[in-house]
DNA sequence: TATAAAAAGATAATCATTATTTATAATTAA
DNA sequence: TTAATTATAAATAATGATTATCTTTTTATA
């Protein structure tokens, strides 16, 4: 934890920003919570519970800020906020997703799987690519598993 | 293009629901201009040269009612307002996006490519594959031309 | 034709996000 | 150190996309 963020401090200053007590609440709450995909609002309230001073707009500057050094993602599935997702440690692309459309539960897939995807980007169209968002909507194991009990 | 309206008057009625003048010209609108990613407001705006009388909460109607019956995708490049995109001809999966984070261009890749990335998801994450977004952020080809020529 | 249901129009309400304005904390120059 | 300068935060107003509501019109049905 301590070690991230010290790491994160260091991209701060890198680009002449500074870690400030609320900007470090806020990553605080995007570690402990890494494997969730929290709102702006989510972020908001749970860096409140340890630091009830803060304000939304410095939560959302701060989200805003973690973006552009590329530390958080941006992400949207459909349901009308943004969320923010901290990107794994030294990836140089975002992670994708599985989004369930029964449970609505997201897991994550950290492995590229898009080597040759992007190959063929870049041969046929001539595109360069500087990143990606992948999304599955489907429906997860737990939930075909149920449905399959149900039936039987 | 009248088979095209036809085709989807077919769809709506499958599911009861009617083809009013409305819809129809809100799904022109959509067939017009296929290439583009229009936003809601957009379309409002297109729909609205030909038929004056029509409100922008029906035209949010329609678009939710396309998107339900799977013949528009609803996307979002992240730039706050949702997308209309008309899904192919009997695509399977919505199609894949080129973004290019210079010009603001968008691509279409009409080609599947996901066959071996999902056959993992479902060998290694167990997950059944509904439908997919996956989007491409980088420099399209003009981009990269112009750059070389201010370059040299 | 009378009645019911579906859809549209007009517009108000909601709500996520952004902008603004004022206050506070950190840096820098004198 | 003290006085500017700058960066950041807090509070809150404004914006703008989307959704909800309420009334009217159109379409289907008895
Ligand atoms: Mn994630
Ligand atoms: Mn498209
Ligand atoms: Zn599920
Ligand atoms: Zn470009």
């Amino acid at each position: 934890m301590e070690h991230r963020i010290d790491r994160i401090k260091k991209q701060l200053h890198a680009q002449s920003y500074k870690l400030t007590p609320q900007r470090e609440a806020t990553v605080r709450v995007l570690l402990e919570r890494e494997e969730d995909h929290l709102s702006a609002e989510d972020v908001y309230l749970l860096v409140k519970e340890k630091s009830p001073e803060i304000g939304l707009a410095t939560v959302y500057r701060t989200l805003e800020l973690l973006s552009e050094l590329k530390i958080v993602d941006k992400i949207n599935f459909g349901d009308g906020v943004s969320r923010y997702d901290l990107r794994k440690e030294g990836a140089a692309h975002f992670h994708h997703h599985l989004v369930c459309t029964e449970c609505g539960s997201v897991e994550e897939i950290e492995e590229d799987l898009l080597e040759d995807v992007e190959k063929i980007v870049k041969n046929d169209w001539g595109f360069q690519v500087k990143d990606h968002r992948l999304t599955f909507h489907g429906i997860c194991k737990q939930c075909q598993q149920e449905t399959a009990n149900t039936t039987t």
